[in-house]
RNA sequence: GCGCCCGUAGCUCAAUCGGAUAGAGCAUCGGCCUUCUAAGCCGACGGUUGCUGGUUCGAUUCCAGUCGGGCGCGCCA
């Protein structure tokens, strides 16, 4: 709808340009959905944009853009207001027109083709593969997913990534600590080694090992050796066992990925000695105190950052550029990493490394999205969270205790950058102070008027119906209309901005606007064309909500 | 000390890349079920958008400063 107007403005201008009222520039200017209903539906500000450029007031401006606009069916009216905004009231000729839309493109509706199927990889969760995925994992993994879906219905190609460090000092620290539980040693022990992982579950990976069970875990089965002295085969085993338990728990969470990127291939692949030599060559790198530094101040970061250290092996970002790399070479147009605020550091870092690559590489790839922390709290106190000493909450917990629905919601629905308190007792509560099950409601509320219709033997006309949307003349009624036709712009800005809560929200919205309406009217009257037409509407509600919880990976329920 | 993020109703959060009279939910109070699911609806109450300046037709939004909270500032990842 955005985009009829848009054309119209447009032609406008162009003709005003034509009869010298204009000059030549097309400025940015926005067409956006009123508040108000007195503001008509649509407002433009165009006119106040260009009134110093014009030399005239931005309301005799506007007054000469609106006798320049086109005639056209969906525009019932165009006003002047305020400072010197353009109104646009639509006919209902409009609102049906886009019903009809809805029902004829079904599951597509709201999808669109700005991504023009370019690709883009969507990098998210990438823990380390030394224990469960926790709340902060699960947070990333809701994000990344939903971002992921809103490219794919916006015509991106999208490929989802997960970067396993599997070659660093963590992984070593994984392997010793199973190590010692096979040898019997607990956390408690003075032999206990420094920076092992406590948690209980390093038990169990011990357990199997020396058992010699066999673990499935990126397309490999690899079996335990039982030897708790052969530290290699140790932590193979290791590896292998949580990377099973990661990609189950996500599997669950209904998150899978189509890229897993093992740290440990760019070092049998030389990648990352490539990157380190690709610097050199560019001049961007020196020796001092016995290590190789990038001169990161050149591209923005704070100081320069040490790559190899003066006992020889790199810090961990220089496979992260490398990765980045790997991702470039692949053709990626955008990439997005997301990660936790704690990492926001990396950031400089790495597009300081991929720019001293000198291969053109713009400045602002990749794009990042930061999640901020989440804090569980359970019975009112704060449950801590602590990988590294073994005691928090896992993603399994969550879905556990909540349900899959309920906690992708949850995770959703609130901008990325603001701090989650993740409520235990508030998302395992069935009520309607979790919003997933108001929007789930009205889906099903509208399946069950399809089940009373076909109970009550009323057949459904779509072809009739379609022809009586006029009969669709309640306040109520129309803030339905309006508010679907939103949704196609809804899932765009919630793409584009990288900004998934948008599309939360706004299903809470459409939601209320169907419980209003459904409340304040009867659909299954026996004036046929008035029953056909809601009942039309009414699918067109449950269509757009089946379509957006589809994008957040939210089911759809048709009883509850 | 420096960098990034956040301060909006009692609480949890929105506000369409600068728009018109800042909106929802929860909580509190008062109403609505012989009618398609009351997991719903209607009404009331609730605000100097932390504070002070600046930019302009217009600022919750942008800039400067300031106060408060979080995170980061390793030859850790």
């Amino acid at each position: 709808m955005k985009d009829a107007l848009h054309e119209l403005l447009e032609n406008a201008l162009d003709r005003l340009r034509r009869d010298g009222v204009l000059g030549a520039p097309a400025p940015d200017f926005v067409i956006e959905r009123t508040r108000s209903r007195e503001h008509g539906d649509f407002a433009c500000n165009v006119a106040m944009l260009l009134a110093k450029q014009a030399g005239k007031k931005p309301r005799d401006l506007a007054t000469a853009i609106v006798a320049a606009l086109p005639a056209n069916p969906l525009v019932a009216k165009v006003e002047i207001a305020g400072p010197g905004f353009i109104n646009f009231f639509l006919s209902d000729a409009a609102w049906h027109e886009e019903i009809r839309r809805v029902l004829r493109e079904g599951a597509h509706y709201g999808h669109g083709k700005s991504g023009a199927g370019r690709a883009v990889g969507v990098e998210f969760v990438s823990a380390n593969p030394t224990g469960p995925l926790h709340v902060g994992h699960a947070r990333a993994a809701a994000i990344g997913d939903t971002l992921s879906r809103l490219f794919s219905a916006t015509g991106w190609k999208v490929y989802r990534e997960y970067y396993y460090n599997d070659a660093g000092a963590q992984i070593q620290n994984l392997a010793l600590s199973v190590q010692a539980r096979a040898k019997g040693i607990e956390p408690e022990d003075p032999r206990w080694p420094a920076d092992g992982y406590r948690g209980d579950y390093i038990r169990d990976v011990a357990k199997e090992y020396v058992a010699g069970a066999s673990i499935d875990a990126g397309g490999e089965r690899i079996t335990a050796k039982r030897d708790p002295d052969d530290l290699d085969a140790v932590r193979r085993f290791s590896v292998a066992w949580l990377r099973r338990e990661q990609d189950a728990d996500l599997r669950a969470f209904g998150v899978e990925f189509d890229v897993y990127f093992l740290e440990s291939s760019l070092y049998t692949d030389a990648k990352v000695q490539q990157v380190v030599d690709r610097i050199g060559a560019e001049e961007h790198s020196y020796e001092a105190d016995g290590a190789l530094w990038l001169r990161a101040t050149e591209f923005g970061d704070d100081k320069d950052r040490v790559m190899r250290k003066s006992d020889g092996t790199y810090t961990y970002f220089v496979p992260d550029v490398a990765y980045h790399l790997s991702k470039w070479e692949r053709g990626y147009k955008r990439a997005i990493t997301e990660l936790g605020a704690d990492h926001h550091g990396s950031l400089a870092r790495v597009r300081a490394g991929l720019q001293a690559l000198g291969i053109g590489i713009p400045k602002d790839w990749p794009e990042y999205v930061l999640h901020q922390m989440v804090t569980v709290v359970k019975g009112g106190a704060e449950v801590k969270i602590s990988k590294r000493a073994g005691s928090y909450v896992t993603l399994r917990d969550l879905i556990d205790m909540a349900g899959l629905d309920a906690t992708r919601y949850f995770l959703i629905a609130r901008k990325s950058d603001s701090q989650l308190v993740f409520d235990i007792d508030l998302a395992r509560a069935q009520t309607n102070d979790n919003p997933v099950y108001y929007v789930q409601y009205a889906h099903a509320r509208v399946c069950s008027v399809q089940r009373q219709m076909h109970e009550r033997s009323i057949v459904f006309e779509q072809r009739d119906a379609l022809k009586h949307l006029d009969r669709l003349d309640s306040d109520h009624a129309r803030d339905v209309m309006v508010e679907i036709s939103r949704f196609p712009e809804i899932v765009e800005a919630a793409a584009e901005n990288r900004e998934p809560h948008l599309l939360a929200q706004y299903l809470r919205e459409l939601a209320g606007a169907f419980h209003v309406w459904y409340n304040a009217e009867q659909f299954l009257v026996d004036d046929e064309a008035q029953r056909n037409a809601r009942v039309a509407l009414a699918y067109a509600t449950r269509q757009v909500l089946a379509n957006g919880l589809a994008m957040l990976g939210v089911s759809a329920p048709q009883t509850m």
